[in-house]
DNA sequence: TCTGGGGTCCTAGGACCC
DNA sequence: TCTGGGGTCCTAGGACCC
């Protein structure tokens, strides 16, 4: 299989080019800073003066993302904003606008599968797609496809984009890396050793902090000295599954095809607050961003059909842990009150002295309106007698706490 | 002044069933 | 009486990704 990856770029002011710029943030602060603007004016026509400074701004938040010349000095997505203003004062901010993103989103996707419909969604900015059929996709090792692809989204979006061109999607998603932004690069398998081998074991996709930590202290740094190291020795230490997974990828060995359609499996609504809250001193406030949540998961499922049958809900608490409970009901929903009063109940099983940063709501379990209906009837399950007198217990105290 | 929001997948123990 | 064993579902936490 031939895969391709592409990345989009989703800087949209073109006079912002070439300078450190940060999108993250969001909440009013940024915003009114643009919406200040001359009326009529169009995104090119704004001064880059009128763009609010990275020093300026005072809140929480992280970095979404982050133009190249910003990532100079040390500032990248998932950094908080007030470490990321120590390494680049000078940085223009950006607000985040989901909506704007997915707008798109879509379009290139679309331009995309126009000319090569096996296309895989990795999210709003990247995707991966087979070419093996695509007319003219192996031409010059899939360049001139890529040039295609990449001339036919800044046509239509004006969006630039990095691609990597590989026999396989672990090979793909690094190749197009090599080339940021706006960069096309092929990997052949024969480059394995000269061009994957050196780098770190962080970038394969899949080895995160934690597991290369854990390789770190067995010495090994770089997917070359991972592939040094047998299966065996790989198995014994991180596991059977892990292990032989470790030494697939850093033989650049990967065998997933591209998924063109999937289901989702959940659905969810989370948010920090602007300051620490406490359960019972901000009992009123938390109440209210709890039903919020709750109307905001349902909204969700109903506008794209689904309901679920496991509900839940997450607290982070002021020291960054993370509590979540859930449960499982005999029924299918997407009814806002429903789930508010099932997570209420979940609410109820978790610790609340320590002060809340973040309160979240998820529906799980998911199934599509009409195939939920076939599911629902047919099962009274043993057990449920059981829960159905436990919750009539707890939902007594919920009304009291929630 | 640290550290968003939306996801997926995996693990592991216990309940429960055959 | 010493105690199987497999399969599935539920729950909580955690790693990881975009």
């Amino acid at each position: 299989m031939d895969a391709f990856y592409a990345s989009v770029e989703l800087l949209r002011y073109p006079q912002l080019k070439g300078l450190p710029v940060v999108i993250g943030g969001g909440r009013r602060k940024v915003d009114e800073a643009i919406r200040e603007l001359p009326e009529g004016a169009t995104l090119a026509d704004i001064p880059v003066e009128a763009f609010p400074l990275l020093k300026d701004y005072a809140g929480r938040g992280v970095i979404t993302t982050a133009t190249y010349p910003a990532r100079q000095f040390g500032v990248g997505s998932a950094m908080g904003l007030m470490k990321a203003a120590k390494l680049c004062p000078q940085a223009i901010i950006l607000p985040v606008d989901f909506d704007e993103y997915r707008k798109f989103s879509r379009r290139f996707k679309q331009v995309i599968t126009e000319i090569a419909p096996v296309m895989e969604d990795r999210g709003v900015d990247e995707v991966y797609i087979d070419f093996t059929d695509v007319p003219g996709g192996q031409r010059e090792g899939g360049r001139v496809l890529a040039r295609l692809i990449q001339k036919s989204i800044l046509d239509a979006t004006g969006l630039t984009c990095s691609i990597g061109v590989a026999p396989n999607k672990l090979l793909a998603k690094m190749a197009s890396e090599f080339d940021k932004p706006n960069g096309i690069s092929v990997v052949f398998e024969d480059d394995l050793q000269s061009r994957i081998w050196p780098l770190p074991c962080r970038k394969v996709n899949g080895i995160g902090p934690k597991a290369d930590e854990k390789l770190q202290r067995h010495e090994i740094r770089t997917i070359g000295e991972l592939a040094a190291r047998d299966r065996e020795w790989l198995v014994a230490n991180f596991g059977k599954a892990t292990g032989a997974w470790m030494h697939e990828v850093a033989w650049g060995r990967d065998s997933r095809p591209v998924v063109t359609e999937s289901e989702p499996v959940s659905m969810s609504r989370e948010t920090t607050f602007d300051r620490d809250l406490q359960a019972v001193r901000d009992r009123a406030e938390l109440g209210a961003i709890f039903t919020h949540l709750c109307e905001k998961v349902a909204e969700d499922l109903q506008r794209k059909g689904y309901v679920g049958k496991t509900i839940g809900i997450k607290l982070r608490y002021d020291d960054f842990k993370i509590a979540t409970r859930d449960q499982t009901i005999d029924h299918f929903t997407a009814d806002a009150k429903a789930i508010r009063q099932i997570a209420g109940r979940c609410l109820k099983r978790v610790p609340l002295e320590r002060p809340l940063r973040l309160l979240g709501v998820r529906v799980g379990a998911l199934a599509k309106v009409g195939d939920a209906a076939a599911v629902a009837v047919d099962q009274p399950k043993a057990g449920s007698r059981r829960r159905a007198l436990d919750d009539a217990g707890s939902a007594a105290q919920t009304a009291s706490l929630f």
